[in-house]
DNA sequence: CATTCGTGGTC
DNA sequence: TGACCAAGAAT
């Protein structure tokens, strides 16, 4: 009979596994927290140096806490899934208000938290604790379907139950930290989703995907679905100084809270928001361009207003603002956004 | 339970 | 080059 999963992991992290992970240095609760929330549908490689940025300038959680939300939807700028800032950002000061400046190591009250679901909770009390709390996040279920040779598509509930039913059964009484890192690193390492290097892999000799040939079928795909188009012209309005007209969107939505661009539905609409914000002459149309969500596409045609003149009135709206190139660095932008007035600056 | 949240890499 | 998807959670 094989040693348990566990072992078998654990022997395999001590040689192979991932210690120099920039929040494994030092490993407390703040840095797994926000490393996890970092890495929610987001791969190592590009949380590092958003990771390392933001840990930089709030270097604790009362840092965090104080700190105001375009400063932290700055650092997130990139990132993604925004709503996770503002959920990390509120967090934070219910752990002031309630908890004395520190994440709760009871689970029920850290999963009250807004941003920390079953998953991350388990990660953070394991992994800054030790405490025995299983996870099971995309690298867990890739596993854990193969090894056991579990089919139909994860984010079933009755596949997800089953999973996590694993998942703690797996889970060990000791080296609780390791072993979750162990098992996250094994499927990002060896237990990947294409071309998965089994004749390495410490599971391999009990799993029923490689047993079965199995490993390319599992984890089973998502059914597929045709995501809508949708459209949108971005306004550019731009004044003889090289400052640009910026818009803060709405808390509901895409990019909630992140400074964008006005928008209109059409050319026509677009000229008539551009000259309720300025006096301008002209308009000229950028290349047009598709950006892509997970659940829709958005063409935008990018108009341009330059040498537009300010009306008054702007400066008593906080949604408004016009904001210089130098500027742009502070502020939260959708990455589309932050691209195009990039360009613009370049080539004027 | 299905949908809504971004972005960049991979094949 | 376009479909797929990666350390999920909230509603």
């Amino acid at each position: 009979m094989n040693a348990s999963l566990a072992a078998r992991l654990l022997r395999w992290f001590d040689q192979h596994g991932r210690k120099d992970l920039p929040w494994q240095h030092p490993r407390d609760a703040y840095r797994v927290w926000l490393s996890e929330v970092m890495l929610q549908q987001t791969q190592v490689a590009t949380v590092v140096s958003y990771f390392e940025r933001f840990v930089n300038a709030l270097p604790t959680l009362r840092d965090l806490a104080a700190a105001d939300e375009d400063t932290v939807l700055a650092l997130w700028s990139g990132l993604g899934y925004y709503r996770r800032a503002r959920f990390l950002h509120r967090a934070a000061q219910l752990c002031v208000e309630r908890h004395g400046g520190e994440l709760p190591r009871d689970f029920a009250a850290l999963s009250a938290l807004p941003g920390i679901g079953r998953s991350t909770a388990g990660a953070i009390l394991a992994q800054a604790h030790g405490l025995r709390f299983a996870i099971l996040d995309g690298n867990v279920k890739r596993v854990l379907t193969r090894y056991h040779g579990i089919h139909g598509h994860p984010g079933e509930s009755a596949v997800e139950k089953q999973l996590w039913q694993q998942a703690e059964a797996h889970t060990p009484a000791t080296r609780i930290a390791d072993y979750t890192q162990a098992i996250m690193d094994l499927g990002a390492t060896l237990c990947t989703r294409s071309r998965p290097r089994c004749e390495d892999c410490p599971l391999a000799a009990d799993c029923i995907a490689h047993r079965d040939g199995l490993t390319a079928q599992l984890p089973s795909r998502k059914p597929p679905k045709s995501i809508p188009t949708r459209a949108t012209v971005m306004l550019i309005l731009r004044d003889r100084h090289g400052r640009v007209l910026l818009e803060r969107r709405g808390p509901q939505g895409v990019w909630s809270g992140l400074w964008s661009l006005p928008e209109a539905s059409d050319p026509d609409g677009a000229w008539r928001i551009a000259q309720q914000h300025a006096q301008i002459d002209d308009a000229q149309a950028l290349a047009p361009f598709t950006h892509v969500f997970s659940h829709y596409r958005l063409d935008i045609e990018p108009l341009l207003f330059d040498r537009a003149t300010a009306q008054r009135g702007i400066a008593d709206n906080p949604q408004l603002r016009w904001c210089s190139a130098g500027e742009l660095g502070a502020l939260g932008l959708p990455a589309p956004v932050r691209s195009l007035l990039l360009q613009i600056n370049d080539n004027a």
